[in-house]
DNA sequence: CGCTTTTGACCAGCGC
DNA sequence: GCGCTGGTCAAAAGCG
C-alpha cells in the first residue's frame, strides 16, 4: 500500500519556481491536505471505533453462545446418563445420516436484528459435548464448521468469499430443501482434503449455510479484501479471543487501523474518489481560476 | 487451449 | 433386495 503523503505527493505538483503567488498557493494547497488529511483520520477513528463497538457486540454474543452451549452439554450428559440406565436405549446404533441431522437441528442460525452482522462461524468440534450419543466411529471424522452467510435473496449465486480458493464438483437439489446445494474442494492445494458445502436455508432463502469439513493443511491464500464489501465477521474462538478485546495494546490497535486504511486504500472507488477530491479543491483555488 | 462449471450417471449407506 | 437419498465422478460445455 502506498502511504497517503506518498498519494499526495504524486496528486500535488512540485513547483520550482518560488514566486509570491506560486508560495501563498502552495501554502493553501498544503493546509487544504492537511484538512483532507485530518477529515480522512477522524473518518477512520469513527470506522474504527464502530469495529469495537461491533466487536463488543461479537464477544456478547459469542458469550451468550458458549453459555448456551454448556448448558445444551449439561442436558445431553444428563440425557446420556438416563439413557445408559435404559438397556433398550443404549443398544439402539446412531446410524450416519441420523447423527448428521442431529448435528445439523442442533445448531441454530444465529441472526442479528439490527442485519449488522452477516457472517456467523462456528465449529461443531468431533469432540464436542454431543459426542456422547455419537457412536465410537465417528471419532475419525474430520473437523466440521458452519457459516451462516446472509446475502440478497435474489443472488442465486452459492458463493461464500472466505478467502480461499474453492472447485466446485458437483450440485445436488436435497429432499428437505429444494434450494440445490453445491459442493466444493479446496482448490489452493491438492493434497487439501477440506470440502465444502453450500446451500441455502430453507426458512430464509437469503441465509447461505456453507459446511466446512476438515481442515486447511496450508495457509490462508488471499487476504478477505476478495470480499469486496460482503461483511464478513468471525466470532473470536476461544484461542483468537485475545486479538479481539478492546484493552489490547496501542501497538495492535495502530496495526488494526494501518490495516483499515490499506483496505481502503486498495478499494480503486476510495482511491479514485479521493484523488477526485484532492484535484477538485486543487482546481478550486487555481489562479487561472481566479 | 487450459481451466472451471455444469449436469447426468454412478455408488454407497440407510430404511423398509 | 429394492428404493430413496446424499455424495462423488467425469464428460461436455462454457469462458477468458
Amino acid at each position: 500500500m502506498p502511504p497517503l503523503s506518498a498519494l499526495i505527493s504524486l496528486l500535488v505538483p512540485r513547483s520550482s519556481s518560488s514566486s509570491p503567488l506560486r508560495e501563498s498557493h502552495k501554502e493553501e494547497t498544503k493546509s487544504l491536505i492537511k484538512e483532507e488529511v485530518g477529515a480522512l483520520r477522524a473518518e477512520l477513528n469513527r470506522v474504527s471505533k464502530e469495529n469495537e463497538k461491533l466487536t463488543e457486540m461479537l464477544q456478547t454474543m459469542y458469550v451468550n453462545y458458549r453459555s448456551l452451549q454448556s448448558k445444551m452439554a449439561e442436558l445431553m450428559t444428563e440425557s446420556s446418563e438416563k439413557r445408559s440406565v435404559s438397556p433398550s436405549a443404549s443398544a439402539s446404533p446412531v446410524k450416519k445420516r441420523k447423527s448428521e441431522s442431529l448435528e445439523t437441528n442442533s445448531n441454530i442460525v444465529a441472526d442479528n436484528p439490527n442485519g449488522m452482522i452477516n457472517f456467523i462461524r462456528y465449529h461443531t468440534e468431533t469432540t464436542s459435548s454431543c459426542d456422547s450419543l455419537k457412536p465410537i466411529k465417528d471419532d475419525s471424522r474430520p473437523k466440521i464448521s458452519k457459516v451462516y452467510v446472509r446475502t440478497d435473496a435474489s443472488d442465486s449465486s452459492l458463493i461464500v468469499k472466505d478467502g480461499y480458493q474453492w472447485r466446485k464438483y458437483g450440485q445436488k437439489v436435497t429432499r428437505d430443501n429444494p434450494c440445490p446445494r453445491a459442493y466444493f474442494r479446496c482448490a489452493f492445494a491438492p493434497a487439501c482434503q477440506v470440502k465444502k458445502k453450500v446451500q441455502r436455508s430453507a426458512e430464509d432463502q437469503s441465509i447461505l449455510v456453507a459446511t466446512y469439513e476438515g481442515d486447511h493443511t496450508h495457509g490462508q491464500p488471499s487476504r478477505p479484501e476478495k470480499n469486496n464489501g460482503t461483511a464478513a465477521i468471525v466470532p473470536p474462538t476461544p484461542t483468537k479471543k485475545k486479538a479481539c478485546r478492546s484493552d489490547e495494546s496501542p501497538e495492535i490497535q495502530w496495526r488494526l487501523v494501518e490495516q483499515m486504511a490499506s483496505s481502503l486504500t486498495k478499494d480503486p472507488t476510495f482511491t479514485a474518489a479521493l484523488a477526485s477530491a484532492i484535484s477538485d479543491k486543487m482546481l478550486d483555488h487555481s489562479p487561472s481560476r481566479s
